[in-house]
RNA sequence: GGGCGAUUAGUUCAGUUGGCUAGAACGCACGGAUCACACCCGUGAGGUCACAGGUUCGAGUCCUGUAUCGCCCA
């Protein structure tokens, strides 16, 4: 024999830190996920768009586990022959990167206002390209095979290039309007928060009850309210239509004190009843509502229904004013105005108490929005916005013809012009995001675009306010107070005719002002000098930064003119619509929704993407979902760097489910030891469960160390004395184990398959080999399926079985005693260690490649029906194909081989047989032809020197009804125990043929069952019985001896 | 308030149209330096499938209700 048992060229365990970055860069050497356009009439395309991180943080282990399913989807499809585009990039975030470095800035007692607008945007900008970066490298550092050359960023020319033609045709297209709308307003810092930059926090306030006359004189209500201060800006009281006063109260009105104004009662169910049902509120409510649209978002909503005034009494400052469209104030208002919130709140009170309208007031307890920077109470604020009608059914109703029919529940709105091919094309997985997606549509509301930012695409409207008696005629008929009929205006621009140009005038008629907005197309830059000649101004805002990801599918791709970009001729005709979006559910809404309604709307009906695959949530190990705002998030490098990046790939694989979310409990990485050790928690004042900010060595009390949460949140810093202790977690031991296992798997084939012989045909081959290759070729099925199923949990279950089970455990095992002598399973051997290195290299791409040099040295693989086409690497191997090799009748033969190696295991075990002691099998005419087909396997699998007759003397073991006797050892049977064991087992046998006989017995299952399972049944009965009788005999010798 | 989901071994999770005696990994117990791997090998213990009803020959799976928890939308 020829071979050696060692291969001195593999180290004895996986090193990924020392064999990676030479991986990855092969990868990059090549080009791999580089995709030239145009392609050939005969590629077959497989297009993913990754959903672009923010470049506010770095990543977290959420968007690894969607970039490594991403991933394993792109490798697939690329190792199955498809042209496979992963575009990669990230999202210029504006108010959350603004925000990140206005923070950042006031660490140094600075704030934006203290810079010009192109000063701060410089800094913006240099923080995106520190974050991008660390990003982007992250990314690679996962082995993201995206297609490098590529990558966008929402803001650069080629987005902005789009974001700029899509405002501009949607503007043209009526789509786009301006109006009033209530923002979260920071009177401390006078800017607009995002919804998810207001914090809510318990306060402690009161509840004030005030009295307010009926204009008729005949009597008053009672309003309840924790913000007296905004009643200068009422306009209606409110109450309930089932409350039993509403009848006599109907149609009356209302004298406003201190301003005098005349408000209507009106009747809305919004109104909680007093004392009524369970609301905890209706303890504090008097069952009247006052009405302040312009300071209260329920209130703008009430005032909505009702066609009430709004009228604010607010300066951007937060103190009361009458110049920001309160105009009715009288002479008694005179003393409030000015006032902060917090003073007029006093004097109001203080002026309904003085007129004994003040009827109470108690202690009430509820949660009021802070801003998140300057800490003081958000001020619901009216101001002037822009919108997208995505109600229209150019948008919203494409969105829902889009959805697979199957996945709608009803039917979506018909299109005018009739069906189209694309519709009902978008699918999602799992199916009940569909319900998510189609709920959002049917409440959809138009969609507030504009931001008061610096950091993002500027509006490009420029405008004008003109007086209306100095424009002329305005006519009648107006759209959300805006027009396009312009031939009645007088100023110039009215009667410019340029492609690049639409204008509409905003007309408001209290005022008598209207506004004139001239909309610019992308590179008019000379249109633009001509409207700022003529007194226009360009809008200070700039847009939602969704909008700009909202063209992430077609901007990437070069639209609207791929031509005018190098290699992006033919992308968009080749790669949109992608195949799938894999995302998370948060932003169902947000994004995918708009996605599609762009997507259908700029390219003449396509749709981005085919399948939405819904990904679950990482959780840490309370249940919190990871985040950058909580400082719970794990940078991915860290585990690349404690456990692999096959590690974290495959266990992010395996995670995957799709039903739940995952926990991750959180480990921390000691800094002097090397030592993983779970960490102390304590709760934030918001009641989450973080790491405490310093931990104490776990082998050395007088050693500290800083938390990640400890640096994010400011209250500690890693220093020499204190260094910062890296996160980990050991869900992610069994994913290094797994790599390792397979490192060594392959070590110990390498070394036993040289010289390998020719097989010409399977069918001449052992049993144990017929029986691994098809092990191998029903797993390559079953993980096609599962991969294009979007099972990733089973695709990394699949590949965990086919290694360590079928291959390491069972396999290797089978043919140590052989290999030596065979040359055919030596070839066989190789061929399947080289196709399940192929499988798994689409989860864990490092060890896979790690390996590939060696087996493409140690010979041609391949077999009858088995197609191992060479590669110089694994990324760009094809993947394997196995045709006619699935071998029912060898993997029965096999199982049962298994079944008879487990048994005397098992009884080895049982009867303390030292593990090298090999026994001698004996064994019945009916076994022996099987244990024929793989002897040498059931001798070293099971520690044996050889296989006679059976004998009544020795250990007896049981199975399939057969019985099999164990000699050799030494020590005397222990009978008493022996008779217990047999007890046992006869019990539990008697109590499964109960089980079996009494279903049988039952008319209806034998009737009603399908016969399969009845047979089924039958055979399972017979052979327990078999063994119960084998038992039983045992038992019987056993005593009377 | 509306919607979606979860509750299965000590822990983290599978269980795909209802069908063998409910599985895996980790952890635990026992045995093992055997020449691929101690990131390992062998054996074992461990579950009233949240609770209560119902449908069915048969329910972890379907239906109704209850409890607890989570997310999204208002």
């Amino acid at each position: 024999m020829s071979t050696s048992s060692t291969t001195p060229q593999l180290p004895k365990s996986y090193d990924p830190g020392e064999l990676e970055p030479k991986i990855r860069q092969s990868w990059a050497d090549c080009g791999l996920g580089h995709t030239p356009v145009p392609l050939e009439s005969h590629d077959v395309p497989f297009g993913v768009l990754m959903p672009p991180p923010n470049v506010t943080s770095i990543l977290h282990l959420g968007h690894a586990l969607n970039a490594s399913l991403q991933d394993v989807l792109v490798r697939h499809a690329r190792m199955n022959g498809k042209k496979a585009l992963w575009m990669p990039g990230t999202d210029h975030a504006g108010i959350a990167t603004q925000t990140a470095v206005e923070r950042r800035l006031l660490q140094d007692g600075k704030r934006r206002i203290d810079f010009e607008r192109e000063e701060f945007v410089a800094l913006v900008q240099a923080w995106k390209d520190e974050y991008g970066a660390t990003i982007l490298s992250q990314l690679k550092e996962m082995g993201a095979s995206c297609d490098w050359p590529r990558t966008r960023f929402t803001m650069d020319p080629v987005c902005a290039a789009a974001v700029r033609e899509a405002f501009f045709r949607l503007f043209d297209a009526n789509l786009i309007f301006r109006g009033k709308r209530l923002v979260n307003w920071d009177p401390a810092t006078q800017t607009a928060l995002a919804d998810d930059e207001v914090e809510m926090e318990e306060v402690a306030g009161h509840m004030y009850y005030l009295r307010y006359p009926l204009s008729d004189g005949s009597g008053h209500v009672t309003v309840a309210t924790t913000r007296p201060e905004t009643m200068l800006g009422d306009t209606a009281v409110a109450m309930n239509p089932d409350d039993p006063r509403a009848a006599d109260l109907k149609g009356k009105s209302i004298t406003l004190p201190i301003v005098g104004r005349t408000i209507p009662l009106v009747e809305d169910d919004y109104v909680v009843m007093a004392g009524s049902g369970d609301d905890p509120k209706a303890e504090y409510a008097t069952g009247f509502l006052k009405v302040t649209p312009a300071h209260d978002p329920n209130d703008w909503d009430i005032g909505q229904r009702h066609d009430l005034q709004v009228i604010n009494v607010m300066a951007p400052d937060g103190s009361i004013s009458n110049r920001h469209g309160w105009e009715d104030a009288p002479d008694e208002a005179a003393p409030f105005l000015g006032l902060s919130r917090e003073d007029a709140r006093q004097a109001i009170i203080s002026w309904f108490r003085e007129q004994d309208l003040l009827e109470d007031i108690r202690d009430y307890s509820h949660s009021v929005g802070h801003s998140y920077r300057s800490h003081v109470p958000i001020e619901p604020y009216l101001s002037d916005q822009w919108f997208v009608r995505v109600t229209d059914d150019r948008l919203r109703g494409e969105a829902m013809r889009a959805m697979a029919s199957d996945q709608y529940e009803g039917d979506p709105p018909s299109r005018e012009s009739g069906p189209d091919e694309r519709d009902g094309c978008i699918r999602f997985y799992p199916p009940r995001y569909a319900r998510t997606f189609q709920q959002w549509h049917e409440n959809l509301r138009d969609w507030c675009i504009s931001r008061q930012l610096w950091w993002g695409h500027r509006i490009p409207v420029w405008s004008k306010t003109l007086s209306l008696s100095d424009a002329g005629e305005a006519p009648a008929d107006l759209q959300n107070g805006m027009t396009d009929d312009l031939s009645w205006c007088t100023d110039s621009i009215c009667s410019r005719t340029d492609d690049a140009l639409s204008v509409r005038i905003q007309i408001d008629l209290e005022s008598e002002e209207i506004r004139i907005l001239a909309c610019v197309g992308r590179d008019a830059p000379e249109l633009e000098a001509e409207l700022s000649d003529s007194g226009y101004v360009q809008d200070e805002d700039v847009l939602d930064t969704w909008f700009s990801s909202a063209l992430w599918p077609i901007s990437t791709m070069g639209w609207p003119d791929p031509s005018a970009f190098p290699d992006m001729d033919g992308l968009l005709d080749a790669f949109n619509p992608t195949d799938v979006l894999s995302t998370g559910r948060e932003i169902i809404t947000l994004w995918v929704s708009r996605m599609v309604m762009f997507n259908r709307f700029f390219q003449n009906g396509e749709i981005p993407f085919r399948d939405v695959y819904i990904h679950p949530i990482i959780q840490d190990g309370f249940g919190q979902k990871m985040s950058k705002s909580l400082g719970n998030g794990v940078d991915p490098r860290d585990i690349s760097l404690s456990h692999g990046t096959d590690a974290l790939r495959f266990v992010m694989t395996q995670l995957a489910t799709a039903t739940q979310d995952v926990r991750l409990p959180l480990d921390l990485v000691c800094p002097y030891s090397g030592q993983t050790f779970t960490p102390e928690f304590v709760t934030t004042p918001s009641g989450h469960q973080v790491t405490a900010p310093v931990q104490t060595s776990p082998g050395d009390p007088s050693k500290k160390m800083v938390t990640v949460y400890g640096e994010l949140s400011g209250q500690a810093q890693s220093s020499e004395e204190q260094p910062l202790a890296r996160n980990s977690s050991a869900k992610f031991d069994a994913g290094r184990s797994f790599a390792n296992k397979f490192w060594n798997a392959a070590r110990f084939a390498l070394g036993r398959s040289e010289s390998p012989g020719t097989v010409d045909s399977i069918k001449e081959l052992e049993l144990v080999d017929r029986w691994m290759i098809s092990r191998v070729a029903n797993a390559k099925d079953r993980i096609d399926e599962a991969i294009k199923n979007y099972q990733f949990s089973l695709t990394a279950e699949l590949l965990y079985d086919l290694v360590w089970r079928d291959f390491c455990d069972w396999y290797l095992e089978g043919v140590k005693a052989t290999i030596g002598d065979d040359p055919r399973q030596r070839q066989t051997l190789l061929s399947m260690l080289d196709a399940i290195t192929r499988l798994l290299h689409p989860v864990c791409p490092f060890v896979t490649e790690a390996l590939w040099p060696h087996l493409s040295a140690a010979g041609d693989p391949g077999l009858p029906g088995v197609t191992l086409p060479p590669s110089s690497l694994v990324a760009q191997a094809a993947w394997p194909q196995l045709d006619d090799c699935i071998d029912e009748e060898a993997e029965a033969e096999f199982e049962r081989i298994k079944e008879i190696v487990n048994a005397i295991r098992r009884a080895r075990a049982d009867h303390g047989v030292p593990p090298k002691t090999k026994l001698t099998l004996g064994v019945s005419p009916e076994l022996r032809p099987l244990i024929n087909q793989a002897e040498a396997a059931v001798l070293s699998m099971a520690t044996l020197d050889a296989v006679t007759e059976y004998s009544s003397e020795g250990i007896q073991v049981h199975v399939e009804g057969e019985a099999m006797s164990l000699t050799g050892h030494e020590q005397e049977i222990d009978s008493d125990q022996e008779i217990e064991r047999l007890r046992t087992r006869i019990s539990e046998l008697e109590k499964s043929v109960g089980a079996l006989a009494g279903r049988l017995n039952n008319p209806g299952y034998v009737d009603k069952a399908p016969a399969h399972l009845v047979e089924e049944t039958r055979g399972t009965l017979k052979t327990t019985e078999d063994d119960l009788a084998q038992a039983r005999k045992a038992l019987e010798e056993l005593e009377s001896s």
